[in-house]
DNA sequence: ATCAAGTGAGACAGTCATGTCTCAAGAGAT
DNA sequence: ATCTCTTGAGACATGACTGTCTCACTTGAT
């Protein structure tokens, strides 16, 4: 049931990340289902998106919650959010690339405020000495996602080992983000 | 004459870049054009799309030679990328990140040739000992595009100042690209 | 004032995706 | 073996976008 939803999700997502424009018949059938089992799935490309929205704004969430964000080390809380968030990279790539699909303000407006929860993480960071100030906050939880999204890309497009994908982003972004002397 | 079409691409990249469904009729509106007016520019939209790419490739192509990418320092060779670069973040990001819109193969077999270009220089940065060698070079080209399209699309929405691109870019992307004792 | 060129508004048919429906076939339980 | 539930295939009307055309209007030059 839930197993069944998700899964047709998840390939929505693969599929749509390749190409955004693409119809129902064709997200069906990248399921492997009929255009008729989609529609009662989901009835409707609204609630299609919707439910991937829900879908990677619950993942987001979790990660976050798992990471423990808002405590110790920033840096270390970096990444432990790398850690939680890469495994859903495509899903979470896909709903911070792609947001402007989403009409839904619910979708936009829990996302902006995961995004935000992310940014007081880089903030506090910069606060404490261990993140670059010359930088904003914002623009670090910018790149922080940009770079998720890359990953996912790469990672689906088979031009970054799947193994290697937590260190890319790690390293290159910590490195970028933290504070020398 | 050319001026005029022009304006017309980069005010459409403009609405594309944040609703990449947007309808012809809604391109035009963009444009201040009418409908007709633009069909007589551009026949269709796949015309359209063939102009963006060709001009995005231009552009793409004059940076990478104005900032003589193939020579001198490699560090050095990133900051001048970047200087000719910036002012076109919006239609390379275009590009770059919706490069899956272009059936057009010789758009996107051209900017692969670009994309190679690019990487070369990272590959050339960690022979000469100065970008890291625990990231491939693949990614570091990635990874520069992506945030170079996070730059655009910051700069387009408002959340990052124009004059602080540059810093943005460069300062976050060395940092974690430089190789380090 | 006249003329030529370009533009905008609207109409038009064609195409495609969508949402809904029906019906036949298959899977699984009893 | 029978029954029930789910699925897939296809048909259907609807709506949206597209590409093309015509016509009236504006602009600028002569």
């Amino acid at each position: 049931m839930a197993t069944d939803r998700e899964s047709v999700l998840l390939s929505a997502v693969g599929l749509l990340s390749r190409q955004p424009t693409a119809a129902m018949d064709e997200i069906a059938r990248a399921a492997g289902i009929s255009r008729a089992t989609l529609h009662r799935l989901f009835p409707g490309r609204e609630a299609l998106f919707h439910e991937i929205g829900t879908l990677a704004l619950e993942r987001m969430e979790s990660a976050l919650n798992e990471a423990a964000v808002d405590e110790g080390d920033p840096v270390e809380a970096v990444r432990r959010l790398a850690d939680a968030v890469i495994p859903h990279a495509q899903l979470v790539a896909f709903i911070s690339g792609e947001s402007r699909l989403f009409d839904d303000d619910a979708i936009t407006d829990a996302w902006d405020r995961l995004d935000a929860r992310v940014a007081a993480l880089f903030l506090r960071g910069q606060q404490s000495g261990a993140f670059r100030i010359e930088l904003p906050a914002s623009w670090l939880s910018e790149a922080f996602f940009d770079l998720l999204a890359g990953v996912g890309w790469a990672v689906q497009d088979g031009r970054l080992a799947h193994r290697d994908s937590n260190r890319a982003l790690t390293e290159l972004f910590l490195g970028g983000a933290v504070r020398r002397d």
